[in-house]
DNA sequence: GTCGCCACGCAACCAATGGTTGCGTGGCGA
DNA sequence: TCGCCACGCAACCATTGGTTGCGTGGCGAC
């Protein structure tokens, strides 16, 4: 019983500067290349990389504004990412609570 | 408000290869660099670089049994690391409902 | 109109990382 | 003691996240 995870999805929230750049964008809306690497420690050209990266798995979306790009988050999309992640957690969860109850039981059954 | 994550641990369980392993180990109770590539896509070799990872963010650790090198998984560490899956999840997942929320009251504002 | 600014894309380059193959060494069982 | 085998080390390769440098094309000011 492996977790099921899309790599792609996973790989793409699993870099700490996409990460950043969705907060960000989540927190105000909407951003280019150039308004994100304004908040972050990293070259426009940089961003603009992860940019593809994140359009690529559809977690971002780009909208041409005159000499501009804006980009958008995809809310499903980053909602299937979080449920990713919420199962990965869970999985690990269940498993260390069945070593702790079985931890537990082997105690249990010294002290008797 | 940004999300705190350490980043070292993160990096380390976003390896897909890394969870595998991990997910083997949680499984088996133990296992070595040679026993994790049999049921792995790579080599010994990428394993043991792996391992060394994990074993620097104190994930997994080791114990010397005679010609074998027996790794575990650090329960607590493990446990800390879900729980940074569940705060950047939920982190997120509040973003997002309040997106919703806001979308949903716009919505209304113009059906009126 | 045209001129200049500025956001962007493209290209070359660099370091770190995840992967490989090849080889030497040291326990342990026959 | 001899051979097997798990391991560590080293060299090497491809991908990736980062940089700098440069060309181009909208848009606002004059």
């Amino acid at each position: 019983m492996s977790i099921a995870v899309d790599d792609d999805l996973w790989s793409a929230i699993g870099d700490p500067t996409r990460r950043r750049m969705l907060d960000l964008l989540l927190a105000d809306g909407a951003g280019t290349a150039t308004t994100l690497s304004d908040n972050l420690p990293v070259t426009r050209q940089a961003v603009a990389k992860h940019l593809v990266v994140l359009d690529r798995v559809g977690l971002v979306h780009v909208t041409p504004e005159g000499r501009e790009r804006r980009y958008r988050v995809d809310e499903v999309q980053l909602a299937r990412a979080v449920a990713q992640l919420a199962d990965v957690g869970s999985a690990w969860d269940a498993r260390l609570q069945r070593i702790k109850r079985i931890a537990e039981a082997i105690e249990r059954s010294q002290k008797k």
